[in-house]
DNA sequence: TTGCTCCTCACGTCACGTGAGGTGGC
DNA sequence: TTGCTCCTCACGTCACGTGAGGTGGC
């Protein structure tokens, strides 16, 4: 018989370790004296007492490990905490693995600038939106700043000032040059109406479902120019060093719209639909 | 000008974080009106929050990102605390590993059985020790009975109850047959003495420092018998398996030493000296 | 005016670590 | 008897989630 001190020793763990295990029903000494209510421990509960330290190794919680200690619980049951375990240590480490290159592009960020002017990249899901809209062919993108104000003008007169989010521009062209680009002009639509809206040059907006996104790989800039093609770039290689692959058309949700003689203060949020390549996982095999 | 609720919608964060972060000055609204205490976020402060949760994504503690924050650090502790950060991650990603490796043994353990009758294995520290023992060649395991028992008689009598640990066999033998076993049988000896204390078949037990071993594979059984050889196959392979290669003697540690009639109640822990082979590693280069 | 949002406590999570203050055992 | 160990609270950790109970704004 130990004490807990003594049989912490043996067992390289904490006393309160211990005591703890005793009070949550996971691991109790076999003898408590009812007067001092000191511990006592037996030499023959120390292989009990290492299954669960093995079992807390794998990464199970003490509630799963006191489960698996029970035995009136099937093997099935039993198999397929494991299984979920090992999903959920193969998501960790994919995890980790992206962690990883994106500090080493930190890193290498540092080095090459001394300042670091890095992009803030956040990842998350897109729901899906009515959106109201016109799709159309611009020779450059000031073309576009007469149908903006127009829209802006037109739609919260026309149908309620509360009915639409952020502007929003969809971009089909996948050549990212400033010349004929291929874009979708419009604003989430918040009502179930069906509406058109007729713009002066006799071209109509229309409702149509915008599909959500998985997982959509986002930055947002302050302040409006015309070279904010080039983080485009910039934002394609982190895509690339962090295991993704693009999907789909990129859109651009002008939290704040840039105005003439204020465009610093223009907030825009980029989003890019994506997918996990799978050379991550292949490390995994 | 934002409220938490239409903020928090924006950035795709709960309000209790928004709050949070304002109550711990991460990250406050640019305006609070001080009869309400309605707080009220510009779009503007979006980047910096996003820039905030870019590097929490990259495992940085709040207080890490409030560091990186401030401009005022110089660029090299910065720097250090992604080396850091790197370095944390790959420890990480290494456990992982070998965690992922050992649930996929169990999965395979109870798809073969049915039920398991797995080791439980504890990876621990050993500490250096100062050790009052004697090797020898015995021609089977029986034949160290004898010398134990006189052992565990001399010593308490001649050196004191209290100077010994517990009983601590060293085998220096790698074939792992039970025939010509090499061994060396003693005790921990407690205080800072030299002694030597001669048995009665003329051997000598002298004190020799017994190294502290890093890191140590070890499990520990309930009962003895001749055929607990065994299992050190089966500790063989968990060692292969979790990426460990040995090099040391093992160790036997007799916590409740084997009496005749009562073996089912001895305790035994086996200790394998080990290191990591960079087997694991390697996937991360 | 109604309902929606905002506010501030304050407890819960998870697995213990770390004292504080008091008592029992050798 | 002294000092060592044991005991039970109870707070701290980390980054929030989740109500509870009350108030302000449209």
């Amino acid at each position: 018989m130990f004490t807990v001190g003594e049989f912490s020793k043996i067992a390289q763990v904490s006393k309160r370790l211990l005591r703890y295990y005793d009070q949550i029903g996971l691991f109790s000494p076999e003898k408590v004296d009812d007067w001092t209510g000191y511990r006592y421990y037996s030499a023959q509960q120390l292989p009990q007492l290492n299954r669960i330290l093995a079992l807390k190794e794998l990464g199970l919680s003490l509630d799963q490990i006191r489960l698996t200690l029970r035995n009136d619980v099937p093997s099935d049951e039993i198999r397929g905490m494991f299984a979920m375990q090992k999903m959920q240590i193969e998501q960790q480490l994919q995890n980790e693995l992206n962690r990883l290159r994106r500090i080493e592009a930190r890193l290498r960020h540092i080095d090459d600038d001394g300042d670091m002017h890095d992009m803030d990249v956040v990842v998350k899901a897109l729901p899906a939106q009515r959106y109201l809209s016109m799709r159309d062919v611009y020779q450059a993108p000031c073309d576009t700043l007469p149908i903006v104000s127009e829209m802006s003008r037109l739609l919260p007169t026309q149908l309620g000032e509360k009915a639409f989010g952020y502007m929003t521009i969809v971009l089909f062209d996948d050549s990212f040059e400033p010349e004929n680009i291929d874009v979708e002009i419009g604003f989430p639509y918040l009502e179930y109406k069906d509406v058109t809206v007729t713009l002066s040059n006799g071209r109509r907006m229309q409702v149509r479902n915008l599909e959500a996104v998985e997982t959509a790989v986002t930055a947002t800039w302050l302040g409006f120019s015309e070279n904010s093609y080039l983080s485009y770039g910039a934002l394609g290689s982190w895509v690339e060093d962090n295991g993704y692959r693009f999907i789909g058309a990129p859109r651009e949700v002008f939290i704040v719209v840039p105005i003439h003689g204020r465009e610093n203060e223009a907030v825009v949020e980029i989003q890019f639909p994506v997918e996990r390549t799978d050379a991550a996982s292949r490390l995994l095999s």
